[in-house]
DNA sequence: CTAAACTTTAGAGCGCGCTCTAATGCAAGA
DNA sequence: TCTTGCATTAGAGCGCGCTCTAAAGTTTAG
């Protein structure tokens, strides 16, 4: 059972607009889709699992440009792997490090809104 | 004792350019900066705490506009405290939020990241 | 006194990540 | 068959948050 999808379809999985699914594409983030006669796209289910991934790595803050590197690296094949593991690895530091700042911003504002509350009872 | 920091001294402190220093003040995010006969901003310890604490919102994604907006109401004074209050209250959830859906997308790279192990392994 | 290094302004430019336009062609339902 | 709604492309445009330029004035070190 091979399953494809068409572009509206996979608007509707990933949340990315169709104009954005050609922009990935044509930026090389995604490659080898599926055409038929007609010109059309259709997506594998890989191709929509990759999606996703790209989608996670793009929210985590990972900038295009490093997307396009690992990008690079999986269409290359298994001998990249240690490589990507290393990117990712570095990728999670620094998220952890994102998290960190923003659960100290968090503890600031924290002291901000005590102080509003202080304020706001004395009137 | 009133201090005063010249523009440079400014950036030294909270890490913002010149350029931005003007930018902020020009889209009104911060005001009423002490200028001397010359021209020349100098700002008081309370600017630059201001600006320490603009920082923290940005680096925790609030947009220009919502600072806008929370600068405006800190410039109308303490009749604004409650309001200044819920904003931050909101935006704390907002960046609990992102920590969440960041934790998840850490939990999702964590499972790559061991799938490649296993795939090194085997080479 | 001079030169280097600062300051000011208005406004242009930039990098990022999309987002949209225009022109054209294919597909599917009445 | 006709109409509506999809699809394609190259390339322009946009919103965000700065970042830089140019032309001019001020300050400071030697």
């Amino acid at each position: 059972m091979k399953t494809t999808h068409t572009i509206q379809q996979v608007t509707k999985i990933t949340g990315l607009s169709a104009h954005t699914l050609r922009y990935y594409e044509k930026i090389s983030l995604i490659r080898d889709i599926e055409r038929e006669g007609n010109g059309y796209r259709y997506y594998s289910e890989k191709d929509v699992e990759w999606l996703q991934f790209l989608i996670r790595l793009r929210d985590t803050g990972m900038p295009i440009r490093d997307m396009q590197r690992f990008a690079e690296l999986r269409y290359r094949g298994n001998e990249t792997v240690a490589e990507r593991r290393q990117m990712l690895e570095r990728h999670k530091h620094q998220i952890r490090e994102h998290i960190d700042r923003l659960l100290g911003n968090i503890e600031a504002l924290n002291e901000k809104t005590d102080y509003y509350r202080e304020l706001e009872k004395e009137r």
